[in-house]
RNA sequence: GGGCCGUUAGCUCAGCCAGGUAGAGCAGGGGCCUUUUAAGCCCUUGGCCGCAGGUUCAAAUCCUGCACGGCUCACCA
C-alpha cells in the first residue's frame, strides 16, 4: 500500500507509542458512559463523577502543559481536559507527540465545567484504543449560533461514495439518513405485522424473472450448470404463498434491474411488496396513504415534509384522480379518444409532443405523457388509477372497460414511489397476457415478461382475489431526508472501479 | 450512449481566458503557552497539476484522445 506523507508520520507515532510501552489495538474498552450520558450525569448532579469515555478525538488544542480535546461518540461530542499534573509528564507527552486527530481513545476522569462552562472530562488516566494512521478528511467546525459550520470537509461525491466509511466518520448527518432509513423500514414492518401481514422471504435468484417490465443481470449456478436471474421483483412468487393459504404476505428486499442509473434509479434498490387476499385496488389506496403517513409520523414526528424546497403533507386523504385525467390536465390529450397506438401517435405529434414510434399504446400513455408531463409536477402525494392494459400484465381488468386496468400508482415529491393493482387471479386470462406480451414485443425484447408457466399452474390451483403493492424505500428514504439523488440513500452505491 | 462541466498538497480551493521556477487556508512537523473550543503567536515540510500523446525554445495553462465523476438528455412502468 503506498503511504503518503502524513500516514508515514502516523506509523512513526504508532512505532513510538510502542516503545513507550503502549499497546495502540488493545481487545478491550472500558466505557462507563457515552458522551451523552456522561454530560446527562452531569446536569443530573454529577459534578466530580468518575467516568470512562471512549470515542474518536475530534479536535485538539494544546495550551503547553495544559490540553483540551473533544472525544466524539456515537451519541456526540464531550470536552476532555488532560493536565500534566493529572496525568504526569509521560503520557502527557505522549499524547502532545503520538494522538492525532481521529485515534481512538479512552479517557476516564472526574466530570467538571470549565471556566466558559463546558462539561469536561478532566482526565486522570488516558489510553490509546485504536491508532488512526489515515487522516480523517473533516474540516474544522465552528459553533455560530446554534449551527455548526464546518471547514473544508469531504464533498467530492466521488471519494465520499467511494470511501463511503469516511463519509459517515466525517459527516454525522450523513450517519443520520441511514438511522432515518434503518427506523422507516423498522416502522414498515411493524405497521403491517400489526395488521396480520406476514413477512416472507423468496428467491432472489430465479430461473425465469418477472413481476417487472426490466433487463435482469444474469448469473449462473456451475453445478447445475443453469443460468440465473437475479430478481426484478418479488411478485410472482408471494403471489404463489396466496395460493398455498397465506392471506397477507410480504418481503422488504433488494431488487435488480439492468437499466440506466439516474436520481432515482440504482441498479439495485430495496422495494416493498405486500398482497392482501380479499382486498381490490381501492382498499390498497387507503392502506398506502395510511401506511406512508404512518410511517412518516412515527419516524420524523410529522407528515409534513420539505421536499427540494417544497412542502409536502403526507396525511390522508391524497389526490386522487385518473390517469386519463391527469394526462388530461396537463397535456389536453384525452387518450381514450385515440385508441390505437397510431391514433394516439398522431395526436401526440400534433400536440408538439415528441415521441418515438413504434411503441404500443400504453406505452405511449405510460412514456410520453405519464413519465413526461405529469410525473414531474405530482409534488403532493397524489393516487393515479385505472391503467392501460397492455402495459399491466399482471393486473385485473376493469369489469366495465377491458381496455383498462384496476391498477394505481402513488406520486410524491415528483417521482413514483409505489405501483398497486387488483391482482389477475384468472389462469387463463393470465396466461393469454403472456401471450400478449410476447406478441407487443420484439423477440429480443428482454422486458418482455417471459412466459412462466409454474405461475400459471399455481393459479390453476386458485388464488384468492387480492390486492398487491410495491414501493420503493429508498426513494420513501429520499423524501423523508430530503436528498435528491438516490445515491444518498445507498450505503455503497455502485460505481465503477477506478483504474 | 449524447451534450455540458469537473479532476491541482491529506481536505477545501486559487492559478488556466492572455504559456515563462506551482500558491492559500485547514490538516501535518518544530517552538512558546495550565481554561481552550476554527485557540493564539513564530517558524516550517508537503505536489507524476487525473492519464497518454501533440503544438511550442518553454505546457497546470493551448490542442487531441482516454479514464473517472457530476449534472442533463436518452434509456428505465
Amino acid at each position: 500500500m503506498e503511504l503518503s506523507d502524513l500516514e508515514r508520520q502516523r506509523l512513526e507515532k504508532l512505532q513510538r507509542l510502542r516503545d513507550r510501552g503502549w499497546d495502540p489495538y488493545p481487545p478491550r474498552a472500558e466505557r462507563t458512559h457515552t458522551a451523552a450520558q456522561a454530560i446527562a450525569a452531569y446536569e443530573a448532579g454529577g459534578e466530580g463523577l468518575e467516568v470512562t469515555i471512549t470515542g474518536r478525538l475530534r479536535s485538539i488544542r494544546v495550551m503547553g502543559k495544559a490540553t483540551f480535546a473533544h472525544v466524539e461518540d456515537e451519541s456526540g461530542k464531550i470536552q476532555i481536559l488532560l493536565r500534566v499534573n493529572l496525568l504526569g509528564e509521560e503520557v502527557y507527552e505522549a499524547f502532545e507527540r503520538d494522538f492525532d486527530l481521529g485515534d481512538f481513545v479512552e479517557a476516564k476522569g472526574r466530570l467538571m465545567r470549565t471556566r466558559t462552562g463546558e462539561i469536561t472530562v478532566e482526565v486522570t488516566r488516558l489510553r490509546m484504543l485504536a491508532k488512526a494512521l489515515s487522516p480523517l478528511p473533516w474540516g474544522k467546525e465552528q459553533q455560530v449560533g446554534d449551527r455548526v459550520v464546518r471547514y473544508s470537509a469531504l464533498t467530492d461525491v466521488e471519494e465520499r461514495y467511494r470511501q463511503r466509511y469516511a463519509d459517515l466518520a466525517v459527516h454525522p448527518e450523513v450517519r443520520e439518513i441511514f438511522r432515518i432509513r434503518a427506523r422507516t423500514v423498522a416502522a414498515i414492518r411493524q405497521f403491517l405485522d400489526e395488521r396480520g401481514f406476514l413477512e416472507v422471504e423468496t428467491p432472489i435468484l430465479q430461473p425465469i424473472y418477472g413481476g417487472a417490465a426490466a433487463r435482469p443481470f444474469v448469473t449462473h449456478h456451475n453445478q447445475l450448470n443453469q443460468d440465473l436471474y437475479l430478481r426484478i421483483s418479488d411478485e410472482l412468487y408471494l403471489k404463489r404463498l396466496l395460493v398455498g393459504g397465506f392471506e397477507r404476505v410480504y418481503e422488504i428486499g433488494r431488487d435488480f434491474r439492468n437499466e440506466g442509473v439516474s436520481f432515482k434509479h440504482n441498479p439495485e434498490f430495496t422495494m416493498l411488496e405486500f398482497y392482501a387476499a380479499y382486498l381490490d385496488y381501492r382498499a390498497v389506496m387507503d392502506l398506502c396513504e395510511e401506511m406512508v403517513s404512518t410511517v412518516a409520523r412515527q419516524v420524523l414526528g410529522t407528515t409534513v415534509i420539505t421536499y427540494e424546497g417544497h412542502t409536502i403533507d403526507l396525511a390522508p386523504p391524497w389526490r386522487r384522480l385518473t390517469l386519463r385525467e391527469a394526462i388530461l390536465e396537463a397535456s389536453g390529450i384525452d387518450y381514450t379518444q385515440y385508441p390505437t397506438a397510431d391514433a394516439l401517435f398522431q395526436a401526440l405529434r400534433r400536440a408538439g409532443i415528441p415521441a418515438e414510434p413504434g411503441q404500443t399504446w400504453g406505452k405511449l400513455i405510460d412514456k410520453e405523457l405519464l413519465s413526461r408531463l405529469v410525473e414531474p409536477n405530482l409534488l403532493q402525494p397524489t393516487i393515479l388509477y385505472d391503467y392501460p392494459r397492455d402495459i399491466s400484465p399482471l393486473a385485473k381488468a376493469k369489469p366495465d372497460d377491458p381496455t383498462h386496468v384496476e391498477r394505481f400508482e402513488a406520486f410524491i415529491g415528483g417521482m413514483e414511489i409505489a405501483n398497486a393493482f387488483s391482482e389477475l387471479n384468472d389462469p387463463l386470462d393470465q396466461e393469454q397476457r403472456f401471450l400478449e406480451m410476447r406478441q407487443l414485443y420484439k423477440a429480443e425484447d428482454e422486458e418482455a415478461h417471459p412466459m412462466d408457466e409454474d405461475y400459471v399452474r399455481a393459479m390453476m390451483y386458485g388464488m384468492p382475489p387480492n390486492g398487491g403493492f410495491g414501493m420503493g424505500i429508498d426513494r420513501l428514504v429520499m423524501l423523508f431526508t430530503d436528498r435528491s439523488s438516490i445515491r444518498e440513500v445507498i450505503l455503497f452505491p455502485h460505481l465503477r472501479p477506478r483504474e
